[in-house]
DNA sequence: GGCTTTAACGGAATCTGTTCCGCTTACCAG
DNA sequence: CTGGTAAGCGGAACAGATTCCGTTAAAGCC
C-alpha cells in the first residue's frame, strides 16, 4: 500500500467545481427536483461523473447552498448585534422560514442539512448550530429568553417547522414562528 | 350523455378493498417504500389496477392508513375524559409523535394527511383538526392553555414535529412535545 | 338469455434514477 | 521524455415507478 495516496487529479477537481456551480445554477432555476443527467449533461460530464463525486442528491445539495446556507447563518450574528436578543431571535426565525419556504426546494435542503450529524454536512449543520446558540446565548444572559433549550433542539423543530410551512400559507408559517417563540420565551427571566 | 352513470362494477371494488387490505398489511411488515407491483401482484391485480384506484402513494397510504389514525384521534377524547386538558394535551402529543416515529413511514403518510387540505384526504385530515381542537378547547374552557392558537396550526406544527422527530434521537421528541406545550400554555389564563 | 356499451383490467412500454465496468488519461518515477 | 499505475471517466446496463392502450367482462337493455 502507498504511503503518499496519489493526490487528486486535476481534472477531478474541475468536473467538481463545474458541476458544483452548474447543480447551483439550475436548482434556482428549475428547482431541486431537475434530472441528474441534466446537470451532468450542462456541465459536460457523464452521470457517473457527477454519482461519484455527490454520491446522493443530497450532498450535492447541501454542497451547492453552503455558500447561501453560510449567508443565513451570518444573519444571526448581524441581528444580533442590531436588535435585543429575543428581538433578534424573532427576526431570525422569520428569515430562516421565509428563506426556506421562498425557495422552491430549499426547505428539503435545510432539512437534509439539519437532520444530518454524519460527515458530509458537518460543516453546515455546525455552521447552523452555532448560529441559533449565538442567539439562544444572548436571550439567556439578559434573561429574554429561557436558558434551558438547547440549540439542536431549536434547530431540530426549525427544519421541522420549515417543512410544516412549505404546505400551509405565508400566514400560518407566521403564526407557527410566533408560537415558537412563545415557547422559547415560556418561564424566561 | 347517461343520466345515471353505471353504477361502479362489482369486480372494481372487490379490488380495490382487496388492494387497501394487502396494502395496509405489507405496510406494516415491510415499511412505506415496498413497490407498488409487489402489492399489487400480493392482491392479485395489475399495477395498473393499482394505479387507477390509488394514483399517487400517498393516497394509497392515507388510504390504508385511515382506520389506525381515527385510533389515534379517538385517543385525545379519551385522554380529556380521563385528565385535566393540559396533561391531556402533552399526552396526546406524545402519542401523536411516538406513533409517527415508531411505524416506519408513518411520518410521511401523517404529514400527507395533514397537509393536505384535498378531497381524498378531507376525511382524516378533519378528523385531526377535529381531534385537536378538542383539547385545545378543553384547555381554554379551564384557563391552562391559551385560547388564541387555531387547531390547523397545532396540527401542521405537529406534522413538522413528526417529521423532525424522525431524523432526532427519542429524548428530543420529547424535548420537542415539552417545547410545544410551553408554548400552548404560555400567556394562558 | 343474447347483445351493446364501456368501465375496468393487465401488463408491456416508457421514463427516471442509480450502479457498474471497460477505457482513458493525469500523475509520478526513473 | 517515457512507461507504468490506478484514479477518474462516460455511458451502457439495470431497477423501480408510472403511463398507456388493446383486451376483457360486468352492467344494463331488449
Amino acid at each position: 500500500m502507498p504511503a503518499t495516496p496519489r493526490r487528486t487529479r486535476s481534472d477531478a477537481l474541475e468536473n467538481r467545481a463545474r458541476l458544483l456551480e452548474v447543480a447551483a445554477q439550475v436548482f434556482a432555476e428549475e428547482g431541486l427536483d431537475t434530472a441528474p443527467a441534466a446537470i451532468a449533461k450542462r456541465a459536460g460530464v457523464g452521470v457517473g461523473t457527477l454519482y461519484r463525486h455527490f454520491p446522493t442528491r443530497e450532498v450535492l445539495v447541501d454542497a451547492a447552498y453552503q455558500h447561501q446556507l453560510s449567508r443565513v447563518c451570518e444573519r444571526a450574528a448581524e441581528l444580533v448585534a442590531r436588535h435585543p436578543p429575543a428581538e433578534a431571535t424573532r427576526r431570525w426565525l422569520a428569515h430562516f422560514i421565509g428563506y426556506a419556504t421562498a425557495k422552491r426546494g430549499m426547505s428539503s435542503a435545510l432539512n437534509a442539512v439539519i437532520t444530518s450529524g454524519v460527515d458530509p454536512f458537518a460543516n453546515s449543520h455546525a455552521l447552523l448550530v452555532e448560529a441559533v446558540g449565538t442567539l439562544l446565548e444572548a436571550g439567556a444572559g439578559d434573561g429574554s429568553l429561557r436558558a434551558d433549550v438547547r440549540a439542536d433542539d431549536v434547530l431540530l423543530l426549525l427544519g421541522g417547522l420549515a417543512y410544516a410551512a412549505q404546505h400551509g400559507t405565508r400566514k400560518q408559517a407566521d403564526r407557527l414562528v410566533d408560537l415558537t417563540m412563545d415557547a422559547l420565551t415560556a418561564g424566561a427571566g
